[in-house]
DNA sequence: TTCAAGTGCAATTAAGTAGTTGCATGATAG
DNA sequence: CTATCATGCAACTACTTAATTGCACTTGAA
C-alpha cells in the first residue's frame, strides 16, 4: 500500500468506512467518534479505528475541541482518486475509438501477419 | 463488501492490481495471466487472482480465445465508481459554499449561542 | 499421437484487518 | 476538588487476503 491512491481506495471499499464518510459530508461541522458510534452496530472503538484510517488517506480531519474531536470531510483526496479513475477510463475509450476508425498500424508489438497459433 | 462500489474500490486498492488494469487499459487487445506475469515479481497464479478479482469487480473482462484467456479492460465500474466519489466531493463543497454565504439559520441542531464549553 | 504450453484447482503460509473488551488518561462542569 | 464524560492505549480473537507450491487438466502444433 504506502501509496496515495491505495489508502484513499482502501479506506472507501469498506461499507462502515462509506457509510462514515458520508455521514460527515453531510455535516459541515464534523460530528465525534461518540456521536457516530450511537447510530452504529459496531463499538466506539471501531469507529475511532475507522475514523483513523479516513483521516489517514486524507478523507477527513480530526480536530480537538475541548476534551472531544471532531472528525470533518475532506474531498480533495475524493476528488483525485476520483479523477485517476476518469483518466484512465477516458484514456481507453480515445484508444478503442481510434481502433474504430482503423489506426491499427501503429497499434502494438504484436505483428498482425505472424498470429502464432 | 458484497455491493458495488465495495468491490470496485477494494480491488483497486491493491498496487499490484492497478498495475495490472494499467497494463489492460494500454493493450486493446488484451493480455494473458502468462504474459502479465512475465513482467511482474510475482508468481502466475498471484496474477491469475488478481485478474480474477478485477474481473469480479467489473473492470477486466477475461475472454477464452483456444488454449489461452485474455483480459481485457472494462471502464464502466471505473466511471461508476468515478462518478461515486465526484458526486459526494462536489456535494461538500456546495454544502460549504452555502455555509459561507452565510445560511447558518437552517443549519442544524447545536445551537450557537449556547456552545458547551 | 505425442508433447509442450497455457490454464485451473487445492492446500498451505504469513501477514493484515475488523472487531471486541478492559482500563488508563485527560478535560470540564459543578 | 471531584465526579464524569470523551478519548486513548493495549491485548486479544476471528477472519480475510496475498502469495507460494505442486499437480491435474486441456488444447494446439509438429
Amino acid at each position: 500500500m504506502s501509496d496515495d491512491v491505495s489508502v484513499v481506495f482502501a479506506a472507501l471499499s469498506d461499507p462502515t468506512r462509506r457509510s462514515l464518510f458520508e455521514q460527515l459530508l453531510e455535516q459541515p461541522q464534523g460530528r465525534t467518534a461518540t456521536e457516530l458510534a450511537d447510530n452504529a452496530s459496531v463499538s466506539r472503538q471501531a469507529i475511532v479505528k475507522h475514523l483513523q484510517l479516513l483521516a489517514n488517506a486524507d478523507l477527513a480531519v480530526a480536530v480537538r475541541d475541548g476534551r472531544e474531536v471532531r472528525y470533518r470531510a475532506s474531498t480533495d483526496a475524493a476528488q483525485h482518486a476520483s479523477a485517476w479513475l476518469s483518466v484512465r477510463a477516458s484514456a481507453w475509450d480515445r484508444r478503442l475509438a481510434a481502433l474504430e476508425k482503423g489506426v491499427r498500424g501503429a497499434q502494438n508489438s504484436r505483428t498482425p501477419t505472424s498470429h502464432r497459433r
